[in-house]
DNA sequence: AATTAACATCGTAATATTGCAATATATAAT
DNA sequence: ATTATATATTGCAATATTACGATGTTAATT
């Protein structure tokens, strides 16, 4: 097969790992960071600064825009990427709460 | 291609992906909730209550294990899967960290 | 209106992941 | 010693992801 059985999982799993996911490729993690230190925030300057191809660049920011973390407005001919901090502290909450509440253990 | 250019990343790119990676399946998630609710905790169970195959489970314990957030312990014929809750406090820590220097925005 | 610049989308090749049956291994029970 | 039980490993098929060139799209510039 090859294909996550989603149907077998409750929907706060699924919602979690797919957070875990989109998280989970050493671009996006940069593309956070770098975006996060910028004033300024232009899909152009990540090409050069990530150093991956543009239209790869731009999937990788469709997935951190799917799940709400980054919100996009168009600025004149480029794009101004910004994180939705209110999203990002809710995501931030809702890993503290699996963290926290599945932590325990028997040995 | 296909391949993640993990070169062109730093460490601490590559092992915070890591991290949110092996957490990015809802198995994976289910998995470590259901060891944490549990004072036992044996595989077998897990095949029952998650509902894949042995073979697949054993497959997603081994992940979890390879970023050392399961420790395992022979138990008779069975095996004792536990949560490394030292591991888990730290990696808990570094994604909070993460979050906390990556929230600043531009709009 | 043509051109340029900045993305987005499509198509595709290479590789990774998911899941399982079959098989191997290791221990307990008989 | 043989058998049963629990888990790991192997091999493989199906699907997903990563990456990029080529091509669309949209808006500013000329």
């Amino acid at each position: 097969m090859g294909i996550t059985k989603t149907q077998i999982f409750t929907e706060q799993q699924n919602d979690l790992a797919q957070f875990f996911k989109v998280l989970g490729h050493p671009a996006r993690v940069a593309i956070l960071q770098y975006i996060s230190n910028q004033n300024t925030c232009i899909c152009n300057d990540l090409v050069e600064e990530i150093g991956l191809a543009q239209a790869t660049i731009s999937q990788h920011l469709k997935e951190l825009k799917s799940i709400g973390l980054l919100k996009g407005e168009v600025e004149g001919k480029s794009m101004c990427y910004c994180i939705n901090v209110e999203r990002w502290t809710t995501i931030q909450n809702q890993l503290n709460v699996f963290f926290n509440t599945t932590k325990s253990n028997c040995c």
